[in-house]
DNA sequence: AAATATTGATATTTATAAATACCAACTTTA
DNA sequence: TAAAGTTGGTATTTATAAATATCAATATTT
């Protein structure tokens, strides 16, 4: 499904993806704190970021800075991003699953419940990957919609 | 469908809705600049608002203030709704609307395309009237989804 | 083992979105 | 028909989100 690229490689230090992406170190660790990105951590606890995670964050931006879109309205948008029906969640899944319901955040910003989620590690999800922006999310619910 | 009820019918002119709010009259006139609002016009071009059209804004201002998203944060947010689900817009219907593409703002702020919409007064759509918030966008993509 | 980088946390600055104030022309109402 | 209210416009203020600066403690690199 997703082709393991050169571009998901952890390999950029929190200063060299903060010099590539022209911010601060602490701008970065908000956006994480925010939930916004979920960078790769070594066994250290330091980040590492990927040339997928760079785009990610520039998309981020554009959206602060050009689109005018405050980070708590991001994070609503995330959250309208139907993720059970990338994942396949059954009924049952799905009613032990907060981020079924939420408007607040993106799923894998949901900590503690009893899903399928729950052993996983989002950085690897599609969900995760694909739909980290508004385009690709109106694109995904007009698809699943129109496509029946 | 709609039950028009006495909420629906326009009879607070700016000011006295600006009272009710605890705003000024200007914020009112930039909220519906923006495309948030759509509020009842009269031949003289003076506004006037009804019951729901206070508790919208009512939501708008809780967006803004408690929950921190921006005007341009609430409009991508209403760009998420599948407008065409509840008009049962045609394929053709739908090619021809650049609300159907678009997450940029409202489908009621769309002007100029040939569709079923073009002669329609937004005010009284359902679209406009049911999914003025993000709870209510999210339920109405969960339960089109999840009901098939 | 010394030099350089990262960690989380708080305190401060800056940029700007959101709201207000003001304006002359027009409309309503009493 | 006079007083009060509304219109759209620009210019200004204010509140605060977003970003920066600084810190001692810990980790990495050479």
């Amino acid at each position: 499904m997703l082709n393991e690229s050169s571009n998901d490689k952890p390999v950029y230090p929190i200063r060299t993806a903060a010099k590539l992406l022209n911010i601060s170190v602490h701008t970065l660790r908000m956006y994480e704190k925010e939930d916004l990105i979920l960078p790769f951590k070594k066994s250290s606890n330091h980040r590492l970021y990927s040339r997928n995670d760079i785009d990610r964050i520039n998309c981020i931006r554009s959206a602060i800075n050009d689109s005018k879109i405050s980070i708590n309205g991001i994070k609503t948008i995330y959250a309208m991003m139907p993720c059970w029906e990338v994942l396949n969640c059954s009924k049952e899944d799905r009613s032990k699953c907060s981020a079924f319901l939420r408007h607040s955040g993106p799923c894998w910003a949901v900590k503690g419940d009893d899903t399928i989620c729950a052993t996983k590690d989002c950085r690897n999800c599609l969900v995760y990957q694909e739909y980290g922006e508004c385009g690709s999310i109106k694109n995904f619910i007009r698809n699943k919609l129109t496509s029946l």
